[in-house]
DNA sequence: CGGTCAGGTATAACAGTGTTATGACGGCGT
DNA sequence: ACGCCGTCATAACACTGTTATACCTGACCG
């Protein structure tokens, strides 16, 4: 089973099967269930396997942290396909519902994501900067697309993503801290507020 | 106001002094430099004065997690003094902008109250109320005096607070996380849209 | 005044954590 | 074949939250 295929890494193959094994913990007993013995014992082996192949803790959660984003951008395609076409406003609402559909589906993985549950953790600077433009760059191409079709305002897309980005993330992190209600229709109406405000013919700030 | 502050026993200015011991520790380490040990030789004692008080780290996370919100309550309303008079939507604004004042100043305690900072703890159901209570009273009441001015269309004040709420938790969340640009600019713009959606004359959403 | 009881406090022990050192094993190049 | 390097498992270390135990203080009552 060692050394036959060697197209993929077998590092690279080990390390997937120990990051999605710490993924299920995670999503079963959340955060504080997340122990290196436990991975281990999930993948079938000792400690310092998490030791040779991510370099402790630190670097497993750095692994599911880019897996996190991984399965967000996953969730984002997948019902974005099932949305209307491109230009039309209600895909970025999309966006932002798989967003919450996410949090609300793993939301330890979520909380590990952006809510240091991992006590001594912080993601490196380069996966922080890869997640950030790959949810980013759907979001971005999305408002594109609506403002090419003058069905939004022609404001700087990444400024409106950034924006709808935060509009979303705030609402999954208020659901997910159980602060805010899980109505459905509530949830739609606070979706649409920031594309509502770059709606063709919408007000503009009081100077 | 009534379940965050107790007043009358002379535990409680033991609690008191506890938990601003267990704040500062916090605020300087960090969520993993809060250690029940470091707690009590900080404030004086051995880990046992933990558990005489808040009956173990959970109930002292708890008293820190409301602590956090009768923080956060008192930088918005020192943000409102120097804001303008009731019935300007950027009081509003002023709002979001002590929220997010709020979390740099303070990220550790931000984390401990929305982002699972401490591994086992989720707060009481009872203080969790009261901190959204807290926080959507101030809010609800600033949106509802521009809604009496005329300065904000009529709906529903406390959907709309929620939506700006929601805003201003994203766009400090993310800042803390470092997946949002520190733009001075930038963050104003982000906190004014969910208000500009609710400017009078401005856009409704096509069917 | 003295005895008794309750409760807070400190000490020490326990299970569990991340991390590191210690050898043992196996594959590889020279 | 030999030495070497990397990987693995075991065990130990320092640390965590929690709990049991003993102590000591202070109030209450005979």
């Amino acid at each position: 089973m060692t050394a036959l295929s060697n197209l993929p890494h077998p590092d690279d193959l080990r390390r997937r099967e120990v990051v999605e094994a710490a993924a299920g913990l995670l999503a079963e007993d959340g955060p504080a269930g997340l122990t290196l013995r436990r991975v281990a014992a999930s993948a079938g082996g000792s400690t310092q396997l998490v030791y040779t192949l991510f370099g402790g803790k630190a670097g497993l959660a750095d692994a599911l942290y880019a897996e996190g984003f991984v399965r967000l951008a996953d969730l984002t395609t997948r019902s974005l396909s099932n949305a209307p076409p491109p230009g039309d406003p209600d895909r970025v609402v999309a966006c932002g519902r798989a967003y919450c559909d996410f949090a609300r589906g793993d939301s330890a993985l979520f909380s590990l994501m952006f809510g240091r549950a991992i006590p001594g953790f912080t993601p490196r600077r380069e996966t922080r900067r890869a997640g950030r433009d790959a949810t980013m760059g759907q979001l971005v191409r999305t408002v594109a697309e609506c403002q090419a079709e003058g069905t939004l305002v022609s404001d700087d897309a990444e400024r409106v993503a950034h924006v709808c980005w935060a509009t979303a993330h705030g609402v999954a992190s208020l659901l997910v801290a159980g602060l805010l209600p899980d109505d459905d229709h509530a949830l739609t109406t606070m979706l649409r507020t920031p594309v509502l405000a770059h709606l063709p013919g919408g007000a503009t700030w009081p100077s």
